[in-house]
DNA sequence: TTGTAAGCGTTATCAC
DNA sequence: GTGATAACGCTTACAA
């Protein structure tokens, strides 16, 4: 053992006191611009070496609050327990590293102030943009810190007549397909469970649902349209609604797959089964909807695809410092047909 | 309209300047020290009003460097997409949040050089502290991070004879439970669908595996005992090989949830089915569990404390700066019992 | 080819 | 009760 210890060196100061250079030279080393100021290579190399052997660890804090820039995108997503979402994060995320970013991760918890708070947070860390899936139930706040410059992109729920970027499912077509699906099958009462009111998804779907019923000459029924949650426990209690009425549907849509999973929970204590007593369309596909105790017949999002769009997107924003006036995207989505739908003509 | 525009203001500064007060005052009026500095109830009242009018947001990238304290945890997972991280994911982040932290997160995708780089990335961000569930093929990385001071604790995935903090499940006795209900339902010739071998988690499953079978005089089988991903397409892989087998197992105790899935697919496939033509016990309860084919017994971890457990035990270390040595908790697991498993006694 | 020093927005120490 | 000022670790004019 020399006197050199390995100790970790946690600045660029002692680094360069190590070495007997300025933090300049040193900084400069470190971040490839050695040629741009014709540092002679074996300055170079010292300072590589050193770097390498004092596992020299750069402080991003003092970087970002330099630069004005942290190379940082902040994620908030209203359930990460709902595959749905976990999937687009996970693509988020690998997308972002990919371009240089990491991701400050918040939960909402599908609530709005909490989704405020989240947001309010993020400011003060300063992240270069934001990607959220909105609650759906108040735009103010995000409205307000697009138009401080804080870039950011929407995806899934989204508003309408909003400025705010977004990227989402062609929810509207989705439904209307399925709906269309469901009645050549000779469905004529068809149920839709929907989740919460205001978000546009279930907006479009929800219209998509009524065309489709129109369009083939069905009188839509309210009591057929319920729900106010994306979530398990909404599926399960309109599912016992619907199953107790005098005439229940034959068909029901529902529009999430946890909605979806509800519905087969209150069928289960009823003893009702797919497709024999009701058919089952859902929207998002899931691994396992192929193995459901009746196939389950879905429609299925780009979710990988809504998170690399959406990080390009960001980035190209953040980037080049613009702001794409009215940008959205709806990505088509695609109906895997299985058992779950029963053709009663 | 009058001359103040309500122009979002950015540092203590200009805040200072506006009152005419100096950032000291500003700053401790800001940070609730009013009273420890005994600053009159009208400068604070004015500092107050002025924050909120201009809607002041403090850079915590300032504060933080100041600090040395970020109130950031790191969170690196092999998978989001897995629901079981996603269950682990969702009550950290609520937890660390409800404990002021905020969460950074990388998923590794079951990448040990992915996973040394985001720790990397994680250390220069200057995290307070880390929570990871590692790929588990290599601990050194780890290793000197937590001895160079950075608090970690290691979820799910451990290392055996490890100095890293770790919580996980009961996997030997989880594993243990399961063959022993197969083999007390009849079954001999059982297989089981390893995940990562080198994970201990894996590897006390198989002890619990090979603990069960000897208990019960049945001797071990090598063919019996495949695979080495905690995937769906090992489980399907693997399946494969299984049924085609010239004595196929009676039962298959399928490592992960993912495990499971890819062998029904491997089984619809192959047009066999659960529990007729072979048992099937998996690892981790999932909400569609249930309402699989054949509703599917599972072995049941407590994700959610496992999230509040970490982000205590880490936020602990942080908040005293102190290292428990040894820690490790092992969480209890439940087997649910459905209809995947046939008594053929 | 290398170095000096200012400044990013905070907080803390000391002074008044 | 309030205020100057140094310091956190980095990047970058501007010097030399």
């Amino acid at each position: 053992m020399t006197g050199d210890s390995k100790k970790q060196i946690t600045s660029l100061k002692e680094l360069a006191d190590k070495l007997n250079l300025s933090v300049t030279t040193v900084s400069r080393v470190l971040n490839g611009k050695a040629a741009t100021y014709r540092i002679s290579s074996s300055t170079q190399e010292n300072v590589l070496n050193a770097a390498r052997k004092f596992n020299y660890v750069p402080n991003r804090l003092a970087r970002s609050l330099k630069l004005d820039k942290t190379e940082t995108i902040g994620l908030i997503i209203p359930d990460i327990s709902n595959p749905f979402f976990a999937d687009i994060a996970k693509s988020i995320e690998a997308e972002a590293r990919n371009k240089g970013y990491s991701i400050i991760f918040g939960d909402s918890m599908d609530n709005i102030e909490t989704e405020e708070k989240l947001l309010q947070l993020l400011q003060s860390q300063k992240v270069d943009g934001i990607i959220v899936a909105p609650v759906g139930t108040k735009q103010e706040h995000l409205l307000h810190a697009y138009n401080e410059g804080l870039p950011i992109v929407v995806i899934d729920r989204f508003f309408r007549n909003s400025e705010l970027p977004y990227i989402t499912s062609d929810n509207y077509k989705g439904a209307y397909d399925a709906v269309c699906y469901l009645i050549a099958m000779g469905h004529r009462k068809i149920a839709c469970i929907q989740g919460i009111h205001d978000s546009l998804p279930n907006i479009e779907r929800v219209e998509g649902y009524k065309k489709a019923l129109k369009d083939n000459s069905i009188p839509f029924n309210p009591l057929f349209l319920l729900g106010n949650s994306f979530s398990k426990q909404n599926g399960y209690d309109i599912g016992k609604t619907l199953f107790s009425l005098d005439t229940p549907p034959t068909a029901i849509f529902a529009l999430s797959n946890l909605i979806s999973l509800g519905v087969l929970e209150a069928a289960c204590e009823l003893n009702k089964s797919v497709p024999s007593d009701f058919s089952l369309i859902s929207f998002d596909e899931q691994p396992y909807s192929a193995y459901l105790a009746t196939s389950m017949t879905t429609i299925d999002q780009q979710k990988h695809e809504i998170g690399i769009q959406a990080v390009h997107f960001l980035v190209n924003c953040i980037d080049n410092n613009i702001k794409e006036k009215p940008f959205s995207l709806r990505l088509p989505t695609k109906m895997i047909k299985r058992n779950s739908v029963m053709n009663i003509n």
